[in-house]
DNA sequence: CAGTGGTCTAGACCACAAC
DNA sequence: TTGTGGTCTAGACCACTGA
């Protein structure tokens, strides 16, 4: 075991044992080099860690804070699709949220794993469209919302490309155009942000983005779109309900519906 | 902007170009050093920072990888309870994992997120129950599966803290005693894992957990069991489809079935 | 405005796995 | 075996911000 470790180690098994509450601070680095009788070098390596997994936040001129974890807010995924006059919604959270910058369209090669989705080969051409959306009354970002378009279906249909595209947006055109009924399907899944990303949402480090993936296709399987939605995975969980058959004792079946 | 900072911004580009593809080597550390006349701190503090993002992963003696990204398996939730002899699945997966290494039951304080579901106060005790899931050929973990129970269940039913439950495990048991029909309800969230969790499920750095944190209830809505599964954010993604009324073009009402 | 964490330099030795 | 990244030391100065 190397040095570092053991001081991360040390330092998680205080704040575990509530030894460091959170807003508290954990040693100045000075402090937990005399402790271990080491450099800065390995003391600064431990705080980079646990850092890395979100346990603390180091704070200039304050010290080293063990973070908050604040209670979720909950998405509810009813798997009911919402529409209103401004467009389509898949949870009724959403609806309470604006753009807090507007809304950019490009082109570009399709991300790696998005292809798949849409039947593309890697680095064919999409039309990406990119939207910031948050509290309008604040203009804090709490999602950021990107659509992949293949650009085959964009020449078909230039207003894909559009920075208006109308009432029920780009899904009632696509409707018009013959590719309706619309079917979603979602894939609900993680990464850590990039800069960016960490900047727009204010991530602190350690913090994961929770991902929604959602990809439209028409009846036949044609894929459409892919929505990618990411929001702070901290802040947010998806939640669904369970259904099963309402006996006192469970059948033995292999499947309770 | 600091130096660190432009390094890695450089690198990021240079990968996103397609320079340094999945399974390659970005420049040794003396060469980034060299072409940005610094020295290594600098130069390592970028590298840190993209193995923290998941970009890269440095390899001892081989360079700093630029990591692929697998293909990811899908976990479905259908929103249906299966059972068979051995217990109750939330999805089809789960049922070809086998326990990989042996349970264990514990007692403890309930960890912070936990609390508020279960409808306690922070730190009250409760039995902890652990399980480590995976391939049964290889005995890799794919799956850490942690449940959450009330200590004032266990002393109603000293059964939930016994590492053998019987046929249908703590969910058959408390409705035996109950509490049944028991209700579900799931939320799908993500944080970084700890060092141990890293460690069981071969997580490189910069990879989130993905967690399906599951609360049993009774039907009058009295808290029983907090089940969390984590699996690795990178292999896996939770799926289900979305309903919609089947017409050509969508209904103007709020609510589209 | 003082003291915290942030950045950077220069150098040394270590451990490990690919060659 | 050897060269890569990993760890650690000692020291310097900077930048920001909360006391």
């Amino acid at each position: 075991m190397v040095l570092w470790q053991d001081i991360a180690e040390a330092l998680r098994a205080d704040i575990a044992r509530g030894e460091y509450p959170p807003g508290s601070t954990i040693p100045k680095e000075t402090e937990l080099m005399a402790a271990h009788r080491t450099g800065r070098d390995p003391v600064r390596r431990a705080i980079a860690q646990l850092t890395a997994e979100g346990l603390v936040e180091p704070i200039r001129r304050r010290g080293t804070v063990v973070r908050h974890h604040p209670a979720r807010r909950r998405i509810n995924r009813s798997r009911l699709v919402y529409r209103d006059e401004r467009g389509y919604y898949f949870d009724q959270i959403a609806q309470g949220w604006r753009p807090v910058q507007s809304p950019t369209v490009s082109r570009g090669p399709v991300p790696y794993d998005i292809a798949a989705l849409l039947d593309l080969q890697p680095g064919a051409e999409v039309i990406i469209r990119d939207r910031v959306m948050g509290d309008p009354a604040t203009g804090q970002a709490t999602q950021l919302a990107t659509s992949y378009i293949p650009a085959a279906l964009d020449e078909e249909l230039p207003v894909l490309s559009a920075t208006e595209t109308g009432s029920g947006g780009i899904y009632d055109r696509l409707e018009d155009a013959g590719y309706g009924p619309i079917r979603w399907t979602e894939a609900i899944t993680s990464r850590m942000p990039g800069p960016v990303e960490a900047r727009l949402l204010r991530l602190p480090p350690g913090v994961p983005l929770l991902r929604i993936v959602r990809l439209a296709a028409s009846p036949s399987g044609q894929p459409l779109e892919v929505n990618d939605t990411r929001v702070n995975a901290e802040e947010w969980e998806i939640s669904y309900p369970i259904s099963r058959h309402a006996s006192a004792r469970p059948d033995r079946s292999m499947e309770v519906h």
